[in-house]
DNA sequence: AACTATTTATAAGA
DNA sequence: TTCTTATAAATAGTT
């Protein structure tokens, strides 16, 4: 349809080419547009030229064909789209309906709306929560007795030091008696500084936090068990 | 581009919209076709008759020119359904994190998963238990208090209405003795089974089990505080 | 579905 | 890009 036949291949010269689309393109978008007003159809059309700009005609809306052609295939991309979304909002749906159910378990175990549990299911919660108690307990127990151990290791290797200390300054002191009598009054101090009060540093604040709660946790443990 | 030139406007008559229809349709798709080819260009074209039939061509893939299309436009259709499914996909995400939280402190509650805990937690959470326990405790002996309370309400009422019931008896007495004896030995225990038996079966085991755990929380609760 | 008179689209040139 | 115009292509109405 114009001065002469073509072939329908790439257009080398890219000048004619450009025109070519021009021309043609608003063709097609203008058949497209006749054809969804004499036949009462829905047409989208979508064109991008060899630069990547876009031009597009829609009878109704793109938005409207796109997801009537996908619903139309229930497969395609948009299909994908859609049906990953909605595995998504089931996955929500889903973590929102365990959460609630896990709270408001937890709610109760804090002894939180009671309200509308029968007597069994207090009990069952009673002996769920005295069981975990015990397990805290016990846990914790267990934490402190260890650090009271390592506190002891440490106590003892330092008095065995200290022995050992005593034993030099007494074999110091004969030589020397002024000495003798410095080193057992103050220089024992000096002597144990770089190595005991570290250690009581150390340990220190982590015994005063547990002691008061410690008597009380092991004289219920033994009430308990 | 016919025997006459028409306006365009949608085709009246049914059958001739049809055969329209089919001819610019394929008018059309071919149309799409060359200007893909001769241009270089990528063309995606849908349409749906009347009918609801899907005729569609793509140069590439419909899905690569919508994708495209949703891409080049940033702001509808997909932008809009990638932006709604991220939400639900962060809303999935916060809620996965809120779940595991709470299943964490969870466990924590039931007494499980407590190696990564300090002292402090541990009292923390002992002090949290206790406090849920007492919680259950109370409302447990609220139950039954409400229960038992019930129970002698309607004891009483029953036990009125034997009162009742022997008046009438001795009335009746007057004129024939020996039924009166049976009423005051058996028809007793006929009377009151109905009601309190069932009642008694109902609480006994309930009160059986919280008695001992019950008695020693609150001796450590005591020593605690 | 085929035909064909005509309209329409457009290739080439300016 | 746009206009022009000769010509190819599409298609309305008919068979």
């Amino acid at each position: 349809m114009g001065r002469g036949k073509i072939v329908i291949r790439r257009i080398d010269n890219s000048t004619s080419r450009q025109v070519t689309f021009s021309k043609r393109r608003n063709g097609l978008l203008k058949k497209a547009k006749e054809l969804a007003i004499l036949c009462d159809a829905e047409v989208g059309v979508v064109v991008f030229s060899s630069t990547g700009k876009l031009y597009d005609f829609a009878s109704s809306s793109m938005k409207s064909v796109i997801e009537r052609y996908n619903k139309s295939k229930e497969e395609h991309q948009m299909g994908n789209l859609t049906s990953e979304m909605k595995f998504w909002q089931r996955e929500a749906a889903m973590l929102r309906q365990q959460l609630q159910n896990l709270q408001e378990n937890h709610r109760q175990m804090m002894g939180e709306e009671l309200s509308g549990l029968s007597v069994k299911e207090l009990q069952n919660l009673e002996s769920r929560l005295e069981m975990s108690l015990r397990g805290v307990r016990m846990k914790k127990d267990k934490t402190l007795m260890d650090e009271i151990e390592e506190l002891n290791r440490k106590g003892n290797l330092i008095h065995q030091e200290n022995v050992e200390l005593y034993k030099q300054v007494y074999a110091a002191g004969n030589i020397n008696g002024v000495n003798r009598d410095y080193l057992r009054t103050e220089g024992l101090g000096i002597a144990e500084e770089p190595n005991v009060p570290v250690h009581l540093r150390l340990s220190q604040p982590q015994q005063q936090n547990y002691e008061t709660p410690a008597r009380s946790t092991k004289l219920c443990r033994l009430q308990l068990h």
